[in-house]
RNA sequence: GCGGUCAUAGCUCAAUGGUAGAGCACCGGGUUGUGGUCCCGGCCACACGGGUUCAAUUCCCGUUGAUCGCCCCA
């Protein structure tokens, strides 16, 4: 026997009424909107995300370990505007970039000015470095800088339409160790955070040299233009310099016989170059040489390199963690004293942090010492001034004064793992007392409310000491 | 900007052409004020829009988003 389910959809009629209804309550409501069967969540921008308090831990462990260490490498903190003027990037990241062809955000302002949410930070710290007169301090002058950036690209794992970027720039020194010696502190960088990490290295020379080697390239490409594949012959007429990064098999016999760009270097660049070289070696950072790998702004010159996490799943990074090199043009360009030279690297925070993901760092976790329980709202009353007590004497202390049940007061405690509760209900307020419960044991003691900051700190001097013995 | 794959609760995943289940998480309870285990209950979802159909979460199209590759980069 077959009983049609009964589904209950509304009539013709029903229907009409239901939507006429829907037009009166708009009529009557207008500033609320009513939500309806299709409920509108507010959406995310494409490429944008939330950081939330979970992630907390890896952005602060790098945040932390990034201005020590450059600290210590004796760079300075630089904050930079996320709003500069469109001009300022065209000029030095090249109108011809894909950066700047179609990955920028631009806008024009109230007051008519084009401008732009900052694709990268290097070309704002070599206008900051002009702008506020710094060839006049000691040079090089050593900056860092950390923050949001923003490219308009088809987002991916690890790539964002905003995303954030730590670097480190140096202008005013065209010293090898330079170039070496931000390349090392990035190394120890990510190495403090539990990365290990390989440089990929090579030097474009000067733009002359790279203009005359991109020539000779495709040059030799074209003479080969039928064994190759078909985003080779784009590559050809778009970018030639890409044409040496191509997995195409067809195209690997062609890849062989192409000039190397080492071969065109002046004898400055190939001078420098080997310097840097010999600086990385004498530090013992490893790196390989990449002849390769060119980069896509064009304020580049000779050395230029990216930061490539080392997994032991083979080559299953897609992304590298950060990227730079020289760029002595640049402030010149942009009107600067002739001849300034500079140099830097950014590392993407995003693919840190997935990196740190990745290899299963732990970062490290802020411990709470002490949970406060209480029961009734004399015991809240009294609880306000006992955690600020707390606070004021550098004992972290959670609490729970929205919760009413001293069982889910505990539950929260154990969740945070915390060594030992307070418990205060009414009896204990009267008495002037409260309960120390020692969360590992169970076991509990009574004590005077009015010496409790100092009882604790004892406890968790004792815990501590044994931790360290441990 | 181009191509492939995908879209079910906060998370991880099921099932189904007749409007959906679990585990974890969250909230509450297992008699008076005691956690880590256990038991019970509650909350919460078919991304959005359209089409085919008596009926769509399921099939088709579009949109949006994610993901992988290209391009490029951090």
């Amino acid at each position: 026997m077959i009983i049609p389910k009964k589904v209950s959809r509304p009539t013709k009629a029903e229907e009409e009424k239901i939507l006429e209804l829907e037009e009166a309550k708009k009529k009557f409501v207008p500033t609320v909107a009513l939500p309806t069967k299709g409920k509108k969540i507010p959406e995310l921008l494409r490429g944008f995300r939330d950081i939330l308090p979970d992630e907390q831990p890896y952005w602060d462990f790098f945040r932390d370990t990034a201005r020590s260490l450059a600290e210590s490498y004796g760079f300075e903190r630089i904050e930079l505007p996320i709003l500069e003027k469109e001009e300022l990037f065209i000029r030095t990241v090249g109108k011809q970039t894909d950066i700047v062809e179609k990955e920028i955000y631009t806008f024009e302002d109230k007051g008519g000015d084009k401008v732009i949410l900052r694709p990268e930070m290097t070309a704002s710290a070599a206008r900051a470095y002009i702008n506020h007169g710094m060839l006049n301090l000691p040079q090089p002058v050593k900056l860092w800088y950390m923050g949001p950036t923003f490219r308009y690209d088809r987002p991916q794992a690890g790539r964002y339409r905003q995303f954030n970027q730590f670097g480190l720039e140096a202008f005013g020194s065209n010293e090898p160790i330079i170039d070496a010696q931000i390349i090392v502190a990035t190394f120890y960088l990510l190495k403090s955070l539990g990365i290990e990490t390989t440089t990929r290295i090579n030097s474009i020379g000067t733009p002359d040299s790279r203009l005359a080697y991109k020539t000779e390239l495709a040059a030799y490409y074209r003479t080969k233009k039928n064994q190759i594949c078909e985003d080779c012959k784009r590559r050809l007429l778009k970018n030639p310099l890409r044409l040496l990064d191509c997995k195409a098999e067809e195209c690997q016999v062609v890849k062989e016989g192409a000039p190397q760009i080492l071969d065109w270097l002046d004898e400055d660049s190939k001078n420098h170059f080997m310097r840097v070289l010999e600086f990385l070696d004498e530090a013992g950072v490893p790196y390989t040489l990449d002849p390769h790998l060119v980069r896509g702004l064009d304020y580049y010159n000779r050395t230029v390199f990216e930061i490539w996490a080392v997994s032991d799943e083979g080559e299953r990074a897609q992304n590298a963690l950060g990227g730079g090199g020289r760029y002595d043009g640049l402030v010149e360009l942009l009107g600067g004293r002739e001849g300034t030279p500079g140099c830097g690297v950014a590392l993407g925070l995003e693919r840190v942090v997935m990196a740190m993901k990745e290899l299963k760092i732990q970062p490290p976790v802020k411990k709470i010492d002490v949970f406060f329980a209480q029961l009734g709202d004399s015991a809240r009353r009294v609880g306000l001034r006992i955690f600020e007590d707390f606070r004021q004497s550098g004992i972290s202390v959670r609490e729970a004064f929205g919760k009413g049940s001293l069982k889910t007061q505990l539950e929260n405690a154990n969740k945070l793992e915390v060594p030992f509760t307070l418990i205060l209900g009414q009896k204990e307020v009267l008495d002037g007392t409260i309960i120390v419960r020692d969360m590992e044991s169970g076991a509990q003691e009574i004590v005077d409310a009015g010496k409790i900051v100092q009882i604790m700190k004892k406890k968790l001097e004792i815990i501590k000491s044994l931790d360290n013995k441990g």
